[in-house]
DNA sequence: TGAAAAGTAAACTGTTCAGTGTAAAATGGG
DNA sequence: CCCATTTTACACTGAACAGTTTACTTTTCA
């Protein structure tokens, strides 16, 4: 296998994927059949089937790509001479920027396309996700450990902030119930959040 | 058409609106097939199309119809002369237990793999069921008039709880990644949900 | 009892779609 | 120019499925 054909071949493997990503999105797994699909990437069907030998195989392939590229880590450190205000906030928002934005959305909308009625592989995937520890969770602990926050479960803490963030940026948005949030929406929001669950448990 | 011929019949069509309430939330719509359906119910396929001229028909039955039942209003009206904190946990439970009650789940299971890819009718369905005032706005509403609740923006108060009880309640029991809740959970829930709320909107 | 209403079984139409087989053609390195 | 690999066009298989047709049976009740 020369450099050269590899590179054709790169190419044409690209646009297969290039052109399932939108063709999902836009139309769902199921609604995408592999003829319409070949068109869609200028490649003949026999060659979507050289690369990805299952439809199957074309679609886990892209969602553990975008799962991958999805954890841009959200990163803020705790510091125990600013004030948690502008911590948290700096913090909320970058989660909600996160979650409502398109490619995020997107890539929900395939999975959740695909694995709607197939509830064990959806729950092996997000316990994959939920696995490590966000950046809220450490956040959240250096808070108490310093004194300055106190809470019995930190899980439900985490939890609470989750929905408030998912139920306003990203659920509504997913089913396209609501349109994209402009900045000042996300910030509204991250404020709102942050002062009510300051106002609960910071000491 | 006399009335034993009714009976009959109507006890075809109940087999019918039974095993396909069932086989939606099982297999989703689109994986439940009319041969597959008239099996199940135990009924020729013929007959179902004699009640159902078409799938779709069948569909939107079986969800207006959910629509319907799901309506049992959740009520609690505010009481000027009880604590805040007792109501706001009665509605707040109400709320909860209808949420994740398995009625309520297979309703969301049922529509959303019919209108995950048609946004569009979704939206229409969302904002009729939207358009009814909640129990929950009066109650805020009455407990604001009253002074003792104080906040700018109600409709972002109701969001706020919706997305408490949503996120812990509705959505991951919905996609099976987290399992019924028991009583003590959902008290628990309510109650840390009632304390966040009271203690930022509670004067 | 007999006619109307409803149900049944099974074959059939037409379509969509995943996946395969094959032979010809394009590509690019040696 | 020749050889490897890859791509392409296209026909094909086999299955699934919505919806129809037909010829026949059962139920009901007047």
């Amino acid at each position: 296998m020369t450099d050269t054909t590899r590179k054709r071949s790169d190419k044409k493997r690209e646009a297969i994927i290039q052109a399932a990503t939108q063709a999902f999105q836009e139309f769902g797994v199921n609604g995408t059949s592999m003829d319409k699909l070949a068109e869609l990437a200028q490649v003949s069907k026999r060659t979507v089937y050289n690369h990805f030998s299952k439809k199957e195989e074309l679609v886990m392939h892209l969602i553990k790509e975008q799962w991958k590229s999805a954890l841009v880590n959200i990163g803020v450190e705790y510091q125990c001479d600013l004030p948690l205000n502008g911590q948290l906030e700096e913090l909320v928002f970058q989660e909600v920027t996160f979650m409502c934005s398109e490619g995020h959305l997107e890539l929900a909308r395939v999975a959740i396309g695909h694995f709607f009625y197939e509830p064990e592989k959806l729950k092996d995937e997000v316990a994959q996700l939920k696995a490590q520890e966000s950046s809220l969770h450490r956040w959240l602990k250096a808070g108490k450990a310093d004194g300055r926050m106190s809470f019995d479960d930190l899980e439900q803490v985490v939890n609470e902030i989750d929905s408030l963030i998912k139920g306003q940026c990203f659920w509504p948005q997913l089913f396209k119930i609501e349109d994209t949030l402009s900045e000042d929406d996300k910030r509204r929001i991250t404020k709102n959040i942050v002062a009510l669950v300051l106002c609960r448990y910071s000491t």
